[in-house]
DNA sequence: GAAATAGTGTCTTTGAGACAATATATG
DNA sequence: CATATATTGTCTCAAAGACACTATTTC
């Protein structure tokens, strides 16, 4: 029994962030990249990207499989959002969008090259776009706001070796504010694993690199922990 | 454009949660209403709550209905918990169900009563159920007693009015350890409003009504607060 | 006034945050 | 040794929790 509907389609749409340097500040800011419509509904509008999901695959990896399509990105985390379902969201049919929301690091990043229909916006001076995508982007934003403050997520933003003051400016990106260095320090050194190398090269004293403790995952999810991918951090 | 895909089934499943006496402990604790399922597969299993999505409502009015029309309960509280799509979850075809759960007042909860495909469970003592129920439920049980911490969500349980006993042992239902009444009042007695009655009749001193502070919501949902459906608390 | 729950007071511990002080590189 | 950031130390304040104590009703 297959149901008595049939005319729902299903697709997949996801935010994707990744840190650049803010045009006038400078400091390191959050990142998303667009793309553009080709055709109607919203035709030229920029919109989140994404595609059909197919018979085929899970959602999950519908999601990974359309981020790389459109972008060229792989995700070091991937996590979903939510569903969006409303009959009058998309204009001209019915269209079920599960939202998914990624983190992606600098290298990757640069894989999603500007082009025609390629373009990074700074997630906090987003154009209207089509369909509801400007407000999924806003819970998006809420949603790695809130977690960055009770989770370890940031570290998806960086490589396997790190240090402190780099995670601590991933933190104050993301939540658009200065942290306290030594507070931020004692607040989060005993989830990380310290290297025996420094950075050294700057006029100042040379700061230790870390790693995250891998016993603990980056993310409580919960019983559904299993569900979000994780990228396995290098081992290096 | 219809996308490429149009054999992928669309459905919606509820868990419910309402409060009534443990038979053993005699105490409050959580339990579930469980469908029988009538068909392959699993036949005779029990199930969640659910149904298809029409291309005539969205998702949430689906769930809502589907609730009622299973179990004829009305919700004080619905939310989207997760999509669930993974491409086997389910036997012989392929389905994507966007779960929800729910609370609902003991009154309302009487109405699901007991018959030959409807019946109510611990929720911490389930049976095997059919298709991935059981890490749905476990998921839904994770989710309310993480919120139940940082929100107001318990009110969903409880009446326009309502002493502080009643309330502290909601959430010490829902969390499954007693919680020290007087730090307890300490905690919620800011978000609250007292009114001017007691209930008398115990032998002993007459505990005062409070009533929610209805400006502040339940739970904040962030920018998809509105996405999310209470049921309003009634006048007095 | 005995019993029972309602409600208040107080002490301890813990964590967050502000901010001073010390450490160690480079040039 | 001047500079700049790394790292440690210390103080204050707020919230959580344990638990003693007082208040008010019914029987």
């Amino acid at each position: 029994m297959n149901g008595t509907q049939g005319d729902i389609s299903l697709a997949v749409s996801t935010v994707i962030f990744a840190l650049r340097a803010h045009p006038t500040t400078g400091l390191s800011a959050l990142w998303i990249p667009l793309v553009r419509r080709t055709r109607d509904p919203f035709g030229s509008s920029w919109a989140l990207p994404g595609g059909w999901v197919t018979a085929a695959e899970g959602i999950v990896d519908a999601a990974a499989r359309n981020l790389f399509e459109t972008t060229s990105v792989e995700a070091t985390y991937l996590e979903q959002l939510y569903a969006f379902g409303d009959v009058d969201r998309s204009p001209g049919g019915r269209v079920v969008s599960i939202a998914y929301w990624a983190l992606v690091r600098p290298e990757q990043a640069q894989r999603a090259t500007e082009s025609e229909n390629v373009r990074w916006f700074l997630a906090d001076e987003l154009p209207p776009l089509a369909f509801d995508h400007n407000m999924i982007i806003d819970y998006a934003l809420w949603r790695l706001r809130t977690k960055v403050e009770y989770s370890r997520i940031a570290h998806a933003f960086l490589g396997a070796t790190f240090t402190l003051t780099e995670l601590r400016e991933v933190h104050e990106a993301v939540l658009q504010r200065a942290l306290d260095p030594a507070n931020f320090r004692r607040q989060v050194e005993p989830t990380l694993s310290p290297t025996d190398a420094v950075v050294s090269g700057g006029r100042h004293r040379p700061p230790r690199l870390y790693r995250y403790d891998e016993s603990n995952g980056l993310v409580d999810n919960g019983p559904l922990g299993q569900n979000t991918r994780s990228a396995r951090v290098g081992i290096n």
